[in-house]
DNA sequence: ATAATCAAGATTAAATTAGTCCTGTTTTGT
DNA sequence: ACAAAACAGGACTAATTTAATCTTGATTAT
């Protein structure tokens, strides 16, 4: 079980703007800064937008800065924007889980699912800040 | 972020299995019961057999069975036989990780592993035993 | 106006996941 | 010994997902 590389991609995007508070940075930056293609990083940075995580600016000077503090941004924000924990099929094939007495494992990745969440949400981004 | 189709059959192989205490099972049998395509199976019974989740006997009346008692045999135990818990890629990517500053991002996710990794040790099959 | 920059859908390429096929080996029962 | 009932394991194919690019259009500072 592994993340993307769109996932990998959008937190070192994060931590970017991170360490640039109060700029607007564009997507040729911080392409070459965190050496990311830059059509896929629009793509990430669109979600990443959509999420509410960074605000973009459009237009000739244009670009993208963290839509609120580093503290108030998590794992988990940027998890659920590119790919959401799921976990579980079996939650999903409601037919074969209601036929199935295999479906006692249901329930547990429920369990597994919200502890997982838990555990990105606790990591927040205020630790990327640059140093004094 | 979710579990391969080949991990929750896994999974529901081993429950079946927890329900047929001292039964050797055929893979034509446990196919039947928990809906997966035998050749499939047959290449998940090897992963698991390999891993030494269960034991499995060759030749006529052959077929498998857990290796032991299901409350010593965990959903980690699972994954790391068919899908281990990776999360990171910028662990894998060592030349990237040392020329670029967004790699202060590599320790967390290896936090993160080890706590996902924790969770589903905790979960074992003592639960999916046949009813007193 | 125009150059810089983001927006967004369509398309392609690569990688992974899911599943099948075939041939061989082991074991039980006659 | 031999046939039938299983598992073993590699090669192969198909489907799906991930990664990335291409193209065209809209917005904004100067």
């Amino acid at each position: 079980m592994r993340i993307k590389r769109e996932t990998d991609y959008a937190i070192r995007c994060v931590v970017h703007l991170v360490r640039r508070p109060g700029e607007v940075a564009s997507i040729e930056e911080i392409s070459k800064g965190i050496l990311v293609p830059k059509k896929f990083l629009a793509k990430i940075l669109q979600k990443l937008a959509g999420a509410g995580i960074v605000k973009s600016h459009r237009g000739a000077k244009g670009g993208f800065e963290l839509a609120r503090d580093p503290a108030l941004i998590n794992f988990l924000d940027i998890m659920e924007a590119i790919q959401p924990v799921e976990m579980n099929i079996c939650a999903m094939d409601d037919r074969l889980c209601s036929l199935s007495n295999a479906c006692a494992v249901h329930p547990v990745w429920v369990e597994v699912r919200e502890e997982v969440r838990a555990i990105l949400a606790i990591r927040n981004f205020a630790r990327f800040r640059a140093g004094p």
